[in-house]
Formats: C-alpha cells, sequence, structure tokens
RNA sequence: GUGGGCAUAGCUCAGUUGGUUAGAGCGCCAGGUUGUGGCCCUGGAGGCCGUGGGUUCGACUCCCACUGUUCACCCCA
C-alpha cells in the first residue's frame, strides 16, 4: 500500500470554507493601512541566513534553534523568514527608499516560518500582517503605529483586546538597567524557580515575564526599569502615552513587558486577548532605532508592529457572517429546459452574478435543496410549461415568494 | 528540546469484566411528493477501530514500540 503523505507538522491547508475569513481579514487590513498612508511591500520568502542573525540577534531563541535554515545548489546559507522586520529593513536600505520623503510607512502580509512545536495558536508556518516606519524619532509616530493596530483590531470585532505598554530604554539605559537587575537576582537567587534561576544569567529581562507563583513576590521587589530610563527615553516614553491620551486609547503601564527580539529600543508593546489560552499575544511591536544601522543602513530611527493572523482570526473570525456564495441557483424541469437553462446561467454570469446550476441531472427535489443549502438568494426556475409561453419563475428563497417574469427580462429582479 | 492527554463512519462521540455481525447523533444520497428547499417520516451508502509487534482459543478493548494529533513548558504572533 502507498504511504500517505500528509502536510508537513505545524502546517495547515485553508480551506474553501475557511478561506472567506482571510479574504475578509486581508481587505480590512488594506483598506486600514491605505486608510493610514502604508504602502504595501512583498519581499522574498527566503533571506540569506546572515539577515536574521544580524537582525533579530544571533543568541535569541528564534535564531539559535527555531530557523529554517539550508544551503542552496550554490553554496549559500537561506533561511525561511522567521519574521518580517529584517526582510523589510533589509529591503528599505537596498532600494534606497529613504530617496522619497521621510518617514516611510510599509506594510506586508504573509507567512512565516519557525521550528518549533506546534500548540494552539502556534504554527510553523504562520501568517503575519505587519507594519514599519522609518525616518523619525517622534513618539507620534509610534502613536501612529499603535493607532493602526488598536483600530484594526476593533474593525475586526476583536473583544476584550488589552494593549500592554512599556519602555525598554536605550542601548545606554537598558544596559546599566540589566547590571542591576542582575545584582539583584543574584540576591534573590533562591527565591526563583528552576527557570528564573537560569534566565538570571541568560536572559535577565525575561524574569520579569515570569507566571510562576513562588518568583511574584521577587519580581515585584525588582528595581523598575522605569527609574533607569535616560532623559531622552523617558521623554519620549511620557510624549507617546500623552499622544495615546489625546486619541482616547486606552492602555496599561506594563513594567514588566519585554520582547523576545534583541533590537527594540524605547517603546514595545502588546496586544493580547484573554481567549486564546496560553498563546494570546495576537500583536506586537516597538520602535528599533538602531537596526536599521546594524543591518548596513544609515542610522534611521523606526518603529513596527506584526499582528498574528491564525490568532487573531481565531480570536474574531467565529463571530463573523459569511456572505452567501451565491445570487441564483437555476432549477430545471424536464430536458428541453436544460438548454435554456445553459444560456440563462451565462447570461447571469456575464452580468456579474454568482450563479449556479444542476449538472448531476437531480431531481427537482434535490434541486431546491442544493439552492437552499448552498444559501443562494434566488432560484431561477425553468419548466416546460413556462417556456412555452417564454416565461420563468423566480422564486426569492427567503420569503418563498414566486414572481413570473419574461424570460429575457430577469435580471432586474435579482435587485442587489 | 521537555512533560501530559488523545487516536473508532465525512464530523462529534458511545462501545460493558476481552466474546464472534462495531453503534448513535449530525452530515451525505434516495424515496414519501411524476413541478419546489428549510420541518417531518422511511430507507441506503459509508469503518484494515492510526501503524507494527506482543499476550490470548479469541483484541476496538490488555501490554510495548512507532507515527500522528493536541495541550502545556521553553519561546513567541
Amino acid at each position: 500500500m502507498i504511504k500517505m503523505i500528509v502536510r508537513p507538522k505545524g502546517t495547515n491547508d485553508i480551506l474553501p470554507q475557511d478561506i472567506w475569513r482571510w479574504h475578509k481579514l486581508e481587505a480590512m487590513v488594506h483598506e486600514q493601512c491605505a486608510c493610514f498612508g502604508f504602502k504595501e511591500i512583498r519581499t522574498p520568502i527566503f533571506e540569506e541566513t546572515g539577515l536574521f542573525q544580524r537582525g533579530i540577534g544571533e543568541a535569541t531563541d528564534i535564531v539559535e534553534k527555531e530557523m529554517y535554515t539550508f544551503e542552496d545548489k550554490g553554496g549559500r546559507s537561506l533561511s525561511l523568514r522567521p519574521e518580517g522586520t529584517a526582510s523589510v529593513v533589509r529591503a528599505y536600505i537596498e532600494n534606497n527608499l529613504a530617496g522619497a520623503s521621510l518617514p516611510v510607512k510599509l506594510y506586508y502580509l504573509g507567512p512565516m516560518f519557525r521550528y518549533e512545536r506546534p500548540q494552539s495558536g502556534r504554527y510553523r508556518q504562520f501568517h503575519q500582517f505587519g507594519v514599519e516606519c522609518f525616518g523619525t524619532l517622534e513618539p507620534t509616530l509610534d502613536a501612529e503605529v499603535i493607532m493602526l493596530a488598536n483600530e484594526l483590531y476593533h474593525k475586526l470585532g476583536a473583544k476584550n483586546v488589552v494593549l500592554k505598554l512599556n519602555s525598554i530604554g536605550c542601548p545606554d539605559c537598558r544596559t546599566k538597567y540589566i547590571a542591576k537587575l542582575q545584582e539583584e537576582l543574584k540576591k534573590e537567587h533562591d527565591k526563583l524557580c528552576p527557570n528564573c534561576q537560569r534566565r538570571s544569567t541568560t536572559n535577565p529581562l525575561r524574569v520579569l515575564d515570569c507566571k510562576e507563583e513562588m518568583c511574584q513576590a521577587t519580581i515585584t521587589s525588582l528595581p523598575k526599569i522605569k527609574d533607569y530610563l535616560c532623559p531622552e527615553c523617558s521623554d519620549h516614553y511620557e510624549k507617546l502615552k500623552h499622544i495615546l491620551q489625546i486619541w482616547e486609547i486606552p492602555y496599561i503601564e506594563e513594567p514588566r513587558l519585554v520582547r523576545g527580539f534583541d533590537y527594540y529600543t524605547k517603546t514595545v508593546f502588546e496586544f493580547s486577548v484573554e481567549s486564546l489560552g496560553a498563546q494570546n499575544a495576537v500583536g506586537g511591536g516597538g520602535r528599533y532605532d538602531k537596526l536599521v544601522e546594524e543591518i548596513g543602513g544609515p542610522a534611521t530611527p523606526a518603529v513596527g508592529f506584526a499582528m498574528g493572523i491564525e490568532r487573531t482570526l481565531l480570536s474574531v473570525g467565529e463571530t463573523w457572517e459569511k456572505a452567501p456564495d451565491l445570487d441564483v441557483y437555476i432549477v430545471t424541469i424536464g430536458d428541453e429546459a436544460r438548454e435554456e437553462a445553459l444560456l440563462q446561467l451565462i447570461k447571469a454570469r456575464k452580468k456579474g452574478l454568482k450563479a449556479e446550476m444542476d449538472i448531476l441531472g437531480r431531481s427537482v427535489k434535490a434541486q431546491f435543496k442544493q439552492a437552499g443549502k448552498s444559501g443562494a438568494r434566488f432560484c431561477l426556475i425553468l419548466g416546460s410549461d413556462e417556456l412555452k409561453e417564454g416565461k420563468i419563475k423566480l422564486k426569492n428563497m427567503q420569503s418563498g415568494e414566486e414572481t413570473q417574469l419574461p424570460k429575457d427580462d430577469w435580471l432586474g429582479g435579482v435587485n442587489k
């Protein structure tokens, strides 16, 4: 027996019965971005491995163990993109997009790849929508990105979305803070969970994010980064919060919020929903003022955001109502009606109507049943009786009401 | 990479201390109605019980391995 080949672990087929959710979300994304003056960019799905090593950080989990890295026939090391920012930054530099007027506001939409154990809301191939803007330190830009995301979640119908906000400072103040943090963590070492004991050295900021009961008291007593921000970072953070207030965007200050990429500076934020279980972050982002430079471009401050599409759909998709697939289903009665039905079918489709007819030669009852299932708004009934007089019947499937019309003049009855 | 749960019809799930012919609901198809969907009634199709091994007279049921899947940890969208 031939072994059945199935889809790779952590990937999904998006089936015809579900694709409308994706189309709907994508349409809203394009509309929202147009509204905020963002232009779409499409970059390759794989890049030179070094781009991600430099951009995301050599020591992050993503680069260390989650990348799909392979060698091509020319001996180049390439990797499937695990996130979108590095590629967009590369494209921004390579194509000299800075040549246009600043700020440059871009967005992207597409698959990302990370080799992880799949679980609810986490897949090896998943999709992100993201925005990146380049060219100014102004906190208004941070706020604009947050505004775009926040409004999009609301338009999508997300309930109980919470915006968490923090500033992790620039390399200067953060370095000082981490040193202080590690000093304190060393003192409290015995009171921490095994994970945090390890994190104290590998990734001290992550300790702040620990959910273990036994760590909570210690975490609360640890120094807050807020108290270590340099005047510039502190001022930036205050101005950002002020703008968010002007725009009436609710947020929660979350001094413990840290994010997984090394490139963030100053502002970091995250959107989460309660209903999703452990993987409850539906999007996040922040400012990255050093990244463009690190990748080899001119020093350029920037802000970005990325939304997990699967997670977002999980949290909102069920509440959406599907638009009908069909405007009209043509029911034929008797063989002589079929030829006329073929003519009417193509006439309807040429007018842009979504139209179908039975091609399996089923009974009248079965045809109506099919029409009902398809959600067709109307049935066009072609029977030998009607056709003798050059008429057809149009049945409204919701009300059940039938009207008789001349056979070449029924399209008007299907008012959109 | 670590730990737990699960695997029976298209879907959701029953299946007794191991016993011969594996069930239900929903869905699908047909008929009841030779020209009318949704409700109702009747009938039908559809299963290597995840794969491989073991125990047994006998395994969907017990044991082992593998695979898949799922949840959680790590980390992240």
